[in-house]
DNA sequence: GTCAGGAAAGGAAGCGGTTTCGTCATGGTG
DNA sequence: CACCATGACGAAACCGCTTCCTTTCCTGAC
């Protein structure tokens, strides 16, 4: 392990020219900087940029937590989706001494780097934060297309394990309810689902619900009319799986007597009603991402990359 | 940020203890430890990890590189796949101060980590590496059903693409020239063709290629008789391709003209032949693994993810 | 010839931790 | 009662690097 001392006693310079040489700071002599980057080529240095990150902890990043309002609502509300993934970004902020900034979409100024929270970002969004030179993190998004740093959470790998699961027991006729699949992790739970029924020769099935019109009363008249009832529902979240619970028994159609429910995230609604879901790390989502964003923001490992969070199934009551 | 000197003054003891205390060592009473316990979670206090790293540094952490004959085999020829990660993953290693240990598959004493190259390792195999205790990330490898880190290229998203661009440019009849599929990468190439091609409302036709028994000559023959000629061939990797292309100039049938070939992973044949294909950034799949190894070494992110570096669509003059 | 001023480089403190070594009490032994 | 382990803790060095503060040396103006 080359450090910078051993280069400057092979240069014959001191540390601090070395360092000066590195960051292109301070005045150094042409002919010292030459003499300097070629040994230290000869002896195959690079910093480490954590002692570089702890060395200089006087000028702190500032990173900007990017939120549409729609989003920044979860903030209120203890235990909800994106409270708990800002708690993991906070926390490690706060242990490696990020500057935290909570900014509307829009916002670029000063700012070390991005952490873009939530789908409610396109295309167009993420080009322009990109074209500020930062590092960009997407939480809990993606887009395919776009060459862009973002942790999420293994929604395909979560919803294939639990319908392997369901039809690992015996069940059969398993329809998926899915509200709007823009958003990446409603459109991998939903492939996850189709993928593991196909795989074991069943028919998918689904059902789309729409969040903005809350129209789950119909979808689930609509699901009763027109085929047997399922003997297992897969909702692409446990708020779905709640209003959906909620309208069987309205007919009433017990769960999980009649028909088994599980929904996804591990909500708190979850917790306290006892629906059998698949966990997402929220925290961890949050605590990845801005770790990640500290990586980008210290020069390290550029190379952008998609980083899946594995799940976890939570069996409570509302599977046989 | 909260350092330990904070928790320290307002214990009212040095440095020293709290960080007995932290770490578990040296001895420390019953009262005072848990007086330090107590500042440290009334003041939300954790250490950072690099500047505890960086203090530890006589202590060095050992990691095991692990790989069957087979892949220790490209170590010997410069710009291998596999030389390329491994430059990548000493590369890091190096830079911060990990000892590197090349073993073959079985060996488990005196490793604070496991590093697992390629698909040679089944769940078997990866549970037992678990079992130690220590961390371990699979590399260029991935298996579903079991929580391991695995840091991979995302040849869904390279093979999706570049048919994407076949398809923009008018291209329809594409085949799939793959061989076996056990590998994780081979697999998520051929899903990736296989979705870009659904989506958009084009039948996918694969060839099997068995690389052992080397029968390309027959796969190719396979494929002029029972089709007519495709417009493009998309391999699974450049070995491959390469293998195609002479079968298919053997026959008078000229690449790009008659027909276009794409490969896959960027080898040294490629760049050599001139052959169209999806770059997988080895080195950064080397790196990147390193340095979630270490990361995890430190007890730092250890939910297990899978990290997807992006590729890139490579264009030379296999196809028109 | 003297001196101010600036360029170039070195010394040393400090970042947040760990770890070695030394200093005290304390208690058990002869 | 003197002696010496031993337990509990603090002081200080150190990890690899940045950065502030000096020092040294050279140049040009008077």
């Amino acid at each position: 392990m080359v450090t910078i001392k051993e280069v400057a006693e092979k240069a014959g310079v001191s540390v601090a020219t070395v360092s000066r040489v590195i960051n292109n700071s301070g005045v150094v002599s042409e002919r010292t900087k030459l003499k300097v980057l070629r040994v230290m080529k000869e002896l195959g240095y690079n910093p480490r940029p954590w002692a570089k990150y702890l060395a200089s902890s006087r000028n702190r990043f500032t990173a900007y937590v990017v939120m549409t309002p729609r989003i920044r609502k979860f903030l209120d509300e203890r235990g909800g989706f994106y409270f708990d993934v800002f708690m993991g970004i906070e926390t490690v902020a706060k242990q490696s001494g990020v500057l935290l900034k909570i900014v509307d979409p829009g916002y670029f100024e000063k700012a070390d780097g991005f952490l873009l929270i939530g789908a409610d970002f396109d295309k167009d969004d993420i080009e322009a934060y990109k074209k500020t030179g930062k590092p960009v993190v997407l939480v809990d998004h993606y887009i395919p297309d776009i060459r862009v740093d973002a942790v999420v959470s293994d929604g395909y790998g979560g919803a294939y394990a639990v319908i392997k699961m369901l039809i690992n027991r015996g069940y059969k006729r398993i329809v998926h309810i899915h509200s709007n699949l823009k958003p990446y992790s409603f459109r991998e739970r939903y492939s996850g689902y189709t993928n593991a029924m196909i795989d074991h020769n069943l028919m998918p099935i689904y059902f789309e619900f729409d969040e903005f019109h809350d129209n789950m009363n119909s979808v689930v008249a609509l699901m009763l009319r027109n085929y047997d009832l399922p003997e297992a529902i897969f909702t692409s979240n446990d708020f779905s799986a709640v209003r959906v619970i909620e309208e069987l028994e309205n007919r009433g159609i017990k769960v999980p007597d009649d028909v088994s429910v599980v929904g996804f995230d591990d909500s708190i609604e979850a917790e306290e009603q006892g629906i059998t879901t698949v966990r997402v790390y929220k925290l961890e989502l949050g605590s990845f991402a801005m770790r990640r964003l500290l990586t980008l923001m210290m020069g390290q490992d550029i190379h952008p990359a998609k980083v899946s969070l594995f799940t976890k199934i939570v069996e409570r009551k509302t599977v046989k």
